[in-house]
DNA sequence: CACGAACCGTACCGTACGGTACTCATTTAA
DNA sequence: TTAAATGAGTACCGTACGGTACGGTTCGTG
């Protein structure tokens, strides 16, 4: 735990600079541009210290998303007694939130990275970019649903099923179809209202149903 | 219309051949194992054949995409009455074809080999993909739904709405897990299952619910 | 039979990458 | 002041890929 909790000093500043250059590139440019020449001369350094400090070019991606996950921060919720009204409210802001680091740049891109790796060897990229970039998206969204259980807003048996059943209604296939490069997929405020509305017709109870058929 | 007709010709067979040979490599090895030589030492043709074919290397790929979108056929449903019974049979079905496609050894490869590249400049490959691999699915569950709704078992304003819904429902983050490579994710049918059931919740007429109330 | 087209197998070329080694400047500590 | 350490910049090596060229072989056709 302990050893784990200093993520903030996991790289130095200098470490970091480098990181920084390297997902510039990558966003740029894709995989391909991202060399190791490439990203020694974008950041000023030698090759032999990129090696040094990462082993080798998938220590240096294996860096890159550990950098980039302890980047975002997402609060966690706390206290605040839940209203029908508000767990709509913060419903609607989380998958609003999730639209849009699922679709910022260099979110798609170090995912487009661990995709074009995960099919060799080892590779545990894919696995490094669930664990640390999905952890605190998961947990603040368990959060708010176990909250809205306990207030007698919602109703389920499983929590993760009734989270996975969010995600989807939110996401749908625009992951993807980002992820393929499909153009023009920014109307996430609509996206998030609807899924928020269907995901409470689905698990919500009848204090919050009544209270959306009030304000309709 | 009928100069697009003919995609059954789209390859001669000797063609058909190598591209099942480069799939197989794909598969096998990832897009690193996917070299113009081993295609042709896999296919036991010449590098100047491949060439001769496709053009370069991107339009081999660009070959392998509709190929393979090509050997996918789906049942194009027409006529027979739809009862709330028979609907929810034939969504469910549609769940299960849909997550065993997308979970398909050579889909994921596809999948992942047009993600990688989608960040390169033109590279058509996704959109390739979307285009080829979706649009018989999509008619599919589309037909299935606009019969629903014909027959007085789905009410929807949108339809393309409510097949997003359906599909987030199904999928949920599915596909990108197992783009990433995560490994266990087969249990498809008590997914199928749920989905559907929430989909006919959340779309269904009274008269589905009905039936789904009492067959409970 | 003769001819040409198609094609396989292989050799080849230019390039670019990952990784290593070496030099030289700057910093740090005793 | 000086010696050790750090790191930038560069040159280098082996390898592997995309793409092209060429000789030899099969096969269909007049």
């Amino acid at each position: 735990m302990l050893s784990e909790a200093g993520q903030s000093s996991e790289f130095s500043p200098r470490q970091n600079a480098v990181l920084e250059q390297a997902l510039r590139l990558l966003v740029d440019g894709g995989e391909k541009a991202l060399t190791t020449s490439g990203v020694a001369r974008a950041a000023n350094c030698s090759k032999e210290s990129l090696y040094k400090w990462f082993g080798d070019r998938d220590g240096l991606l294996s860096a890159m998303i550990t950098y980039q996950a302890s980047k975002v921060r997402t609060f966690e919720r706390n206290g605040e007694r839940l209203t029908a009204a508000s767990l709509h409210d913060h419903l609607v802001v989380f998958s609003r939130d999730l639209l849009e680091v699922l679709a910022g740049d260099v979110s798609l891109a170090l995912n487009r990275l661990a995709i074009g790796q995960s099919n060799r060897d080892g590779s545990k990229l894919g696995k490094l970019l669930l664990e640390r970039g999905r952890r605190q998206i998961d947990r603040r969204a368990s959060g708010l649903i176990d909250a809205g259980k306990r207030a007698g807003l919602l109703r389920f048996l499983d929590a993760d099923e009734a989270y996975h059943t969010l995600y989807g209604l939110i996401v749908s296939d625009l992951h993807v179809r980002m992820l393929l490069g499909e153009p023009g997929l920014k109307d996430t405020s609509r996206q998030a209202e609807r899924a928020v509305t269907a995901f409470l017709k689905l698990y919500g109870t009848e204090k919050v149903l009544a209270e959306a058929a009030a304000t309709v």
